[in-house]
DNA sequence: TAGGCCATCTGGTCCT
DNA sequence: AGGACCAGATGGCCTA
């Protein structure tokens, strides 16, 4: 793309690049000195290193010496007028404000997410990553309570016998919650149980959920594992990481 | 100390 | 033209 805002990103990126005027190099480290992460202030020249590492990432392997023409042509472009010099710091420090409030409120929508997640009992924060798939499984862990719920009650109505065993037809009530797994208390080891006054089952073999062909189930991802139970009145879903 | 996670900066691209 | 979005790079912090 040829328009005028990323021509002015590029020459911001060679204000730290090699030999720069003074003026150049303290623009840019005034910039990232804004935040305490700064990777100016943090270790000097790293900068260089930085937007080098960038150009030869997105130009490859075989076009180092086409995108050090590229820089060459860039700074020349770069000098000359100081006025120009300070609108594109400031468009920068713009820019860099806006993207940091945008992942703020990216953030922010991760805590609320974690928010109505199950709790986990030691209090350990997900990750981002962990968050997501926590989620996703959750979601369907709840669809496929009220699935089977919905199920049983047409099962009952029309008088049928109950599933047989190993089947995903299983009464699992919506009201889950979370307790710990005394071999494994990390983060992967939260079990969700419904709460009900009926008795549980003595069943031993798990039944995994993700034998469903409906699981959203991914690698690396958080399941859920049946740990007990044939009805379901006390059915576990083990999160657990494939 | 290596590896994971995170925040931030940055340039490119798309969209309004 | 400028904002939003994205992905790569980097450095700091923490933990096993």
């Amino acid at each position: 793309m040829d328009s005028v805002y990323s021509d002015i990103d590029s020459n911001s990126c060679d204000f730290s690049y090699g030999a720069q005027s003074d003026d150049e190099n303290s623009g840019s480290c005034s910039m990232r000195s804004e935040s305490p992460a700064s990777s100016c202030t943090g270790k000097p020249g790293s900068t260089s290193d930085s937007d080098l590492g960038g150009l030869l990432h997105l130009g490859g392997q075989g076009d180092v010496e086409q995108q050090q023409q590229k820089k060459k042509r860039r700074r020349g472009r770069a000098r000359g007028d100081g006025t120009v010099i300070v609108v594109r710091k400031n468009r920068r420090v713009k820019a860099n404000d806006r993207e940091r409030n945008r992942m703020h409120n990216l953030n922010d929508a991760l805590d609320t997410l974690r928010g109505v997640l199950p709790a986990f009992p030691d209090e350990t924060k997900l990750t981002k990553i962990e968050t997501l798939r926590f989620a996703h499984n959750y979601i369907w862990a709840l669809s496929e309570t009220i699935r089977i719920a919905d199920l049983q009650a047409s099962n009952k109505a029309a008088g049928r016998a109950p599933p047989v065993n190993g089947d995903m037809s299983l009464l699992m009530l919506p009201n889950l919650s979370c307790i710990t797994d005394e071999k494994n208390p990390a983060s992967e080891a939260c079990s969700w149980t419904s709460s009900s006054s009926s008795p549980a089952s003595s069943s031993s073999s798990p039944v995994y959920c993700t034998s469903n062909p409906s699981s959203p189930l991914g690698a690396q991802d958080y399941g859920f594992m049946q740990s007990d139970s044939i009805y379901g009145y006390h059915s576990h879903f083990v999160p657990v990481v494939y």
